[in-house]
DNA sequence: GGAAAAAAATAAAGTAGTTTAAGAAATTAG
DNA sequence: CTAATTTCTTAAACTACTTTATTTTTTTCC
């Protein structure tokens, strides 16, 4: 819990009473390595706030290949908006690639949670923002680089990740096989 | 300004105080074909509303390559998030693809916005959410579709931006070069 | 309304990334 | 601790898409 307060805590100031209120509204609950948080195809119940572990959240495409959408570690928020909110089928699933300790909150608890908690808005707002702008990002990755500098790029900027991700996931998560990152990580050790 | 009431209006109910007090918060502007609303480089003052007409936000890769990353038709909220809310440069320039008339808002009026209109904040949440879903379908289509997919995609869910946007401009949007949606274009025609 | 500029089409050669397949290394589980 | 499974590597053939270059069509603008 003390986790999520501390990140709530950089972006809002939450009195003593309001941080008693808050921790009402999540559960914690461990997920063990290879677990499904949510399945492709049924209906998102629950928001995820990683306090420890790993997480992937992949699709499956028409030919069975899966794509890695996001990885989430500690500190990060996860799950499937569209299905959360709108309560639709989600087209995602989210699986644990370690032991994974999340708080979660449903749909109930987070709509009463912005009554009993308007600041709690502000914060939602600013990681949405943040969300967008990081996908943005992801985006203009996608389009504009290469297979090599979007590893260069994931390299740098989640060093941490790259040793604790197998690398066939890294790869989906690039939009290259794994046989392609293979080649490329051998071609930059022998530049 | 009756569009964009009649947009907040779908989301949240609006007392005929406070639509009074909203209008002025927004400035309404005319952007002349070609004309730029933000330039590459530059500290993204404004978050635009599109009253009538089309723009393209786009990026300027290291080879001088232009990407368009979205365009914005009437309706549609458009800016620099980055730039706009840490006042950093931005990397996105805008650019009108016709004669656009917008309802544009500082940095300064929008915070402002949010504490005399509190309910506003629940607009501007909803817009990140669906800026969220749709940018996270669109990495997903980068990742998982062929370009004659991601085109036939474009062509379903957008049959309007196809006639009104230019060719290369679409061929930027997907990922592909000009020359090869004009093959795929002559492909799909003599199927 | 006609010259100039921009956009679209066509085609051939080239390349980044995929596919398939098979062996080596690492991880998991009983 | 060992067998079984999963992940990673290597390499050759293949394909989706790019590059370059030229021609045709459409749009712009004085």
């Amino acid at each position: 819990m003390n986790r999520l307060l501390q990140h709530i805590n950089q972006h809002i100031k939450l009195s003593s009473g309001n941080i008693e209120k808050l921790k009402k509204f999540f559960t914690i609950k461990s997920y063990k390595k290879k677990e499904y948080l949510l399945h492709f195809g049924s209906i998102s119940r629950y928001e995820f706030f990683v306090i420890k572990g790993c997480l992937r959240t992949f699709i499956v495409d028409k030919n069975g290949t899966e794509h890695n959408i996001m990885f989430a570690t500690e500190n990060w928020w996860t799950g499937d908006i569209a299905s959360f909110f709108n309560q639709t089928p989600t087209s995602y699933s989210i699986q644990a690639l370690e032991k994974t300790d999340v708080l979660q909150i449903s749909k109930e608890k987070w709509e009463n949670l912005f009554i009993q908690i308007p600041e709690f808005g502000h914060y939602a707002r600013v990681m949405f923002q943040n969300a967008t702008v990081a996908q943005q990002s992801r985006i203009i990755q996608n389009l504009s680089y290469t297979a090599e500098e979007r590893y260069l790029d994931f390299l740098a900027k989640s060093p941490n990740l790259i040793q604790r991700i197998p690398q066939k996931h890294i790869a989906s998560y690039l939009g290259i096989t794994p046989e392609f990152l293979s080649m490329l990580r051998n071609k930059l050790v022998h530049n």
